[in-house]
RNA sequence: GCGGGCGUGGCGGAACCGGUAGACGCAACGGACUUAAAAUCCGUUGGGCGUAAGCCCGUGGGGGUUCGAGUCCCUCCGCCCGCACCA
C-alpha cells in the first residue's frame, strides 16, 4: 500500500478549491431551492497578524480554530465571511531599520509575501481577494478620513500629556522600552515629559461601553469582567477641602466618603498643580517629583514602586472637626490621570494609606467597626478593615452602616456647598499621537496663526515619505528636510505638518469593517455591505487583547455608527480567546538556552546535545519565544509532515482557550493517524458498495451497532464543534475511527454500513484536516468536493440508546453497576439495586436509611 | 501593587446541571509479524494491599456544605495573562 502523498495532494486540492472560487464571499448566496432566500451570512475573524516575517505557532493555533469554525459553518449552510489582513504598521519595522538599514516599507512588504505563502500552505479558507494590509496607503488614507470626522464630531481633541523620554537618544520610549527605569538602547534613566497630543474620547461612552457587555453574552466572561474592572465605574463623592492660609481649595475624589472622620493625611500627585506651584519655594519637593518621573508612565512600575511621600508643610483643614489640620504630602502613588489627583488617606480602611501611615508615623483612627468585634478594643495592626460594619468616632455617623454613611455624608457635603456625590471611571481618553515614522500620518497642519487646522478630505491621503534616515535618533519624519513643510489649508501661511503618526490600535479598530467593502475608494466603508456582514460572529485572538483592543474596536464602532457608517454598535458578536503555544525549555552544560533541533530526548526524559552528546537541562514549557530558543517552526512542520498534521495536532489534546504544549511526540502521534486513515479507506474501498447505493432494509446486530456509532460520532463532534471543544471532537473521531477499524463486514448491508461509516469519518474530519478529507472522499469513490457538501444529519433513532448503565453506590460509594431500560421508574431501579448480590451483601442486617434514585444515573443506597 | 485566570495518572487531557474520576492521545511495558529493523496489529498501564473475589487511598494543601464534591463555599500554596506607547 503506498503512503498518503501530503505534498502531493494537499497542493492539488488547495488548487481546485482556488479554481473553484470556494471560499470568495458573496454577498447573496442562494441556499438551493429556485427563487428561495439567500444563505444567511456568517462572518469568521481571527485577529489579523503583524507581519514579523515568518508565521509562528501561535499563528497556527489561530487560523486552524478560525477555519474549523469558517469551514463548519460554509458546510451548515452560511454564506461565510473569511478574510485576512496585515496590520502591518508598527515600532519593529522601525528597530529593523536601525539595525539593520532595511526600510520599512521593504522589510513589511517582504513579510507579508512570505507570511501569505506560509498561511496558504496551511489549506485555509480564506477569501484572499480581500486582503488589505494597514500601511497601504488605499488603507490609511480612510483612516485619516475617519481621524477628521472623529474630530469633526468632537470625538478627537488635543491636550498636553505624559510621555517617556529617554534623555541621551532624544527620543520618547514605549513602556517595554523602558527596563527597570532605564532606555533600552541607551540605558540612560529615562524622565517623563508632556508633549501635546490628540485623543480619542472613549470615556464619553464609559456608561455605555459598561452597560453594553451585558448584551455581549457570546464573550467569555472573564474577558466582560476585566473590561468591567477597566472602564472601573465607581460611585463616590467630591469634596474641597480648605487649606490653611490659602484660598484655593483642595479638591479629592474618594469612593469612601464615609471615613472621613478616619482622615489622617491628604496626598496629591506630583503633577497636581499645586505641587508645580510649590516646588518655587521646596527644592527638595523638586528633586522628589524628578524622582517620581524616574518611573515612568506605567502605571505597573508606579503602582510596585515603594510607596513614598513629600510632606509639603501645608495642613488640610477637616470640614467637619473643627480644628483639624492633616498634614499635606506629595505621594508618587497618587495618579493625576485618575479622580482629580488628590486624595485623603484613612489608614484604617485601606490597605495603601496604611503602609504610607506607617511609614510616616501618621495616626490610625478606625471608624468603621467590624460586625463581630468590640468597640473598646478593636484596633487596626498591619491590615485594614475594609468590609462592611457600623460607624463610630464619626460624629453624625455613629451607628450607620457603611452605605447609609455614604448617603448621610454626601448630603451633609451637599448641604454645606463643599461636596457632591459622583460617578467616578476609571477608564481614561486614548492618546493616539505616536512620534514615530512607520504609522498612519495624522492629517493636521499646525498653523502658527490658525493653530491646528484639519487637512481637506480630498487631499488625503498624506502619504508616508520613502526617502527617510535613521541615522538620527528620534522621529525621521519630524528630521525630514521638506515633509513637513506645507501651507496652511486655512489661511495659506507657511505651516507644519503634525510629524506624529497614529497608535497601530486605531488601524486596527475598523479593519474588521472594512473587510465587508476592502476595495471601497470613495469612502472608508459602505454602510449596505457593512451592515450585511458585521456583526463579526465569531472573533479569535489571544486572551492578550482582552482589554484594549476589544474596548478600542468598540469605541470606534459607536464613533462609525454616529457618522453613519453602520448601524451596529458592537464589532464583535462572539468572542473567542485561544491559548498559547508552549515547549520545553533547554539549557546547555553553559547555560545558554538551547534549541529543540539540538536536543535529542532519552526515553526516560533526560536529554543531550545531539552533536556533542553532552547533557541538557530540560526546563519547563514556557510560551515558545525567540528568547528562550524554544520555538518550532510551523514552514518546517508542514514540510514534513503536511498541514493537516499541524492542524490536526494543534486541535487535539489540549482545549483550545488554554495554553497547549508542543511536543515531538504529539506531532508524530497525528502524523500516523493521517496514515492511519488513508490506509484504512484504501484497504475498505474496494469491498464497499457503489456510492449512494440504497439504504438496506435490515441491518445484522454488528451493522445496527456501527451504524449507532456511526449516527452518536456525528452527534458528538457536532456539539464538540460547535462548543470550541475540539480537542474533545479528536478524540471522538479517534474513538470512531477504532470502532471502525474493528468492524468485520459479513454480509452486504454491514459493508453498507461500513461505507456510510468511512463517509461520515472523511466528513467530521475535513473541517480539521480538510485535504485529506477531500482525499478520502474521492477514495470512496466520490466525484465531489466536500468542501461543497451540507453537514452530516444524525438519524434520532440511531443516537439513543434503550437501555442505560446506571452506578448503584452505598453510602455514596460504588458497589455495582446494573443495566436498566431507558428512563426506567424510581421503584424499577430501586428494586434492581437492591437485588444486586453485591448490594445485597452490604445492605445485609441494616435498616435502609434512604434511596436515591437519579434516573438514567445512579442508585444511591444509605444504609 | 491592582485586575483576570489556571492547577486531575509518567505527560496532554476527558468527566454534560453536584451523580460510575482517568474517555481519547502520547509515553512505557509485554506479545504477533520480520533474517533484522521500521511500520503495522493485539494486550497491559493512577497508587497501595490481596493467590483471588475484593478492599483501601486518590483530582495542588487544609477545612466545610451534601445521601454523594474534580465540580459548590472558605482558606492557603504554586503558575500564567493584562496594567493604557509591544502587537
Amino acid at each position: 500500500m503506498s503512503r498518503y502523498n501530503f505534498k502531493e495532494s494537499e497542493a492539488r486540492w488547495q488548487a481546485a478549491w482556488e479554481r473553484a472560487g470556494c471560499f470568495r464571499a458573496h454577498e447573496s448566496e442562494p441556499a438551493g431551492e429556485p427563487g428561495g432566500a439567500s444563505k444567511p451570512k456568517y462572518y469568521v475573524l481571527e485577529m489579523f497578524p503583524y507581519p514579523s516575517g515568518r508565521i509562528h505557532m501561535g499563528h497556527v493555533r489561530n487560523y486552524t480554530i478560525g477555519d474549523v469554525i469558517a469551514r463548519y459553518k460554509r458546510a451548515r449552510g452560511f454564506s461565510v465571511l473569511h478574510p485576512m489582513g496585515w496590520d502591518a504598521f508598527g515600532l519593529p519595522a522601525e528597530n529593523a531599520a536601525m539595525e539593520r538599514g532595511v526600510p520599512p516599507a521593504e522589510w513589511t512588504r517582504k513579510n507579508i509575501a512570505a507570511m501569505r505563502g506560509q498561511l496558504k500552505m496551511m489549506g485555509l479558507s480564506i477569501d484572499w481577494e480581500r486582503e488589505i494590509a494597514t500601511c497601504d496607503p488605499s488603507y490609511y488614507r480612510h483612516q485619516q478620513r475617519l481621524f477628521l470626522e472623529f474630530l469633526e464630531h468632537d470625538l478627537v481633541y488635543r491636550r498636553e500629556s505624559w510621555v517617556n523620554w529617554d534623555p541621551v537618544d532624544h527620543t520618547v520610549l514605549a513602556n517595554e522600552q523602558v527596563v527597570e527605569g532605564k532606555g533600552w538602547r541607551s540605558g540612560a534613566p529615562i524622565e517623563r515629559r508632556q508633549l501635546s497630543q490628540w485623543f480619542f474620547k472613549i470615556t464619553e461612552f464609559s456608561e455605555d461601553l459598561l452597560q453594553a457587555l451585558e448584551s455581549l453574552d457570546r464573550w467569555p466572561e472573564k474577558v466582560r469582567l476585566m473590561q468591567k474592572n477597566w472602564i472601573g465605574r465607581s460611585e463616590g463623592a467630591r469634596v474641597s477641602f480648605k487649606i490653611a492660609g490659602r484660598e484655593a481649595p483642595l479638591e479629592v475624589f474618594t469612593t469612601r466618603p464615609d471615613t472621613l472622620y478616619g482622615a489622617s493625611f491628604f496626598a496629591i500627585s506630583p503633577h497636581h498643580p499645586l505641587a508645580a506651584e510649590l516646588t518655587a519655594s521646596d527644592p527638595g519637593l523638586q528633586d522628589f517629583i524628578a524622582e517620581c518621573d524616574r518611573l515612568g508612565t506605567s502605571e505597573e512600575a508606579i503602582e510596585t514602586a515603594e510607596k513614598k511621600g513629600h510632606d509639603t508643610g501645608l495642613k488640610v483643614l477637616h470640614p467637619f472637626v473643627k480644628g483639624q489640620e492633616l498634614p499635606l504630602y506629595v505621594a508618587n502613588f497618587v495618579l493625576m490621570e485618575y479622580g482629580t489627583g488628590a486624595i485623603f488617606g484613612c489608614p484604617a480602611h485601606d490597605q495603601r494609606d496604611l503602609d504610607f501611615a506607617r511609614k510616616y508615623d501618621l495616626g490610625v483612627l478606625p471608624v468603621v467597626l467590624p460586625p463581630d468585634a468590640d468597640a473598646q478594643d478593636f484596633a487596626v495592626g498591619d491590615t485594614a478593615y475594609v468590609g462592611d460594619g457600623s460607624i463610630y468616632n464619626s460624629g453624625f455617623m455613629n451607628a450607620m452602616s457603611v452605605p447609609d454613611a455614604k448617603k448621610a455624608v454626601i448630603a451633609r457635603l451637599e448641604a454645606e456647598g463643599i461636596g457632591a456625590g459622583t460617578v467616578q471611571y476609571r477608564l481614561r481618553d486614548w492618546g493616539l499621537s505616536r512620534q514615530r515614522y512607520w504609522g498612519c500620518p495624522i492629517p493636521i497642519i499646525h498653523c502658527p496663526s490658525c493653530g491646528p487646522v484639519p487637512i481637506p478630505k480630498d487631499d488625503l491621503p498624506v502619504l508616508l515619505p520613502d526617502d527617510v534616515s535613521f541615522d538620527k535618533p528620534g522621529n525621521p519624519l519630524h528630521h525630514h528636510p521638506t515633509w513637513k513643510t506645507a501651507a496652511c489649508p486655512s489661511c495659506g501661511a507657511a505651516a507644519e505638518r503634525d510629524t506624529d503618526t497614529m497608535d497601530t490600535f486605531v488601524d486596527s479598530s475598523w479593519y474588521f469593517a472594512r473587510f465587508c467593502c476592502p476595495r471601497e475608494e470613495d469612502k472608508p466603508l459602505d454602510q449596505a455591505m457593512v451592515d450585511h456582514w458585521m456583526p463579526v460572529d465569531q472573533y479569535i485572538g489571544g486572551i492578550e487583547h482582552a482589554i484594549l483592543h476589544l474596548l478600542y474596536s468598540r469605541f470606534f464602532m459607536r464613533g462609525l455608527k454616529r457618522f453613519g457608517y453602520t448601524a451596529n454598535d458592537e464589532p464583535f458578536a462572539g468572542l473567542f480567546t485561544q491559548g498559547m503555544v508552549c515547549h520545553e525549555t533547554y539549557r546547555g552544560e553553559g547555560g545558554g538556552w538551547l534549541h529543540p533541533d539540538d536536543v535529542d530526548k532519552r526515553a526516560d526524559g533526560s536529554a543531550v546535545h545531539r552533536d556533542s552528546g553532552r547533557q541538557i537541562t530540560v526546563g519547563r514549557s514556557e510560551k515558545m519565544s525567540k528568547s528562550k530558543s524554544n520555538t518550532v517552526d510551523p514552514e518546517q512542520i508542514i514540510e514534513t509532515y503536511g498541514a493537516d498534521t499541524a492542524r490536526w495536532f494543534m486541535l487535539s489534546d489540549s482545549p483550545p482557550e488554554r495554553d497547549m504544549e508542543w511536543t515531538a511526540a504529539g506531532i508524530e502521534g497525528a502524523w500516523r493517524f493521517t496514515q492511519r486513515l488513508w490506509r484504512l479507506i484504501g484497504e475498505a474501498a474496494p469491498h464497499l458498495p457503489p456510492a449512494r447505493a440504497p439504504t438496506p432494509a435490515n441491518f445484522s446486530a454488528q451493522g445496527g451497532t456501527l451504524r449507532r456509532s456511526t449516527h452518536k460520532a456525528i452527534d458528538s463532534v457536532t456539539r464538540d464543534i460547535e462548543a470550541f471543544r475540539f480537542n474533545r471532537a479528536v478524540a471522538q473521531i479517534y474513538e470512531f475511527t477504532n470502532t471502525v477499524a474493528a468492524f468485520q463486514a459479513k454480509s452486504g448491508d454491514d459493508y453498507w454500513a461500513l461505507r456510510e461509516a468511512f463517509e461520515t469519518l472523511a466528513r467530521l474530519a475535513a473541517p480539521m484536516m480538510p485535504h485529506l478529507g477531500e482525499e478520502m472522499w474521492r477514495g470512496l469513490g466520490r466525484a465531489d468536493m466536500l468542501v461543497e457538501l451540507p453537514w452530516p444529519e444524525s438519524d434520532p433513532a440511531l443516537v439513543i440508546d434503550e437501555s442505560v448503565t446506571v452506578a448503584v453506590q452505598v453510602n455514596g460509594k460504588l458497589r455495582a453497576t446494573i443495566e436498566l431500560p431507558r428512563d426506567s421508574g424510581e421503584e424499577a431501579a430501586r428494586e434492581q439495586a437492591l437485588a444486586d448480590p453485591a448490594v445485597q451483601r452490604l445492605v445485609e442486617g441494616k435498616a435502609l436509611r434512604k434511596v436515591i434514585v437519579v434516573k438514567n444515573r445512579i442508585v444511591n443506597v444509605v444504609v
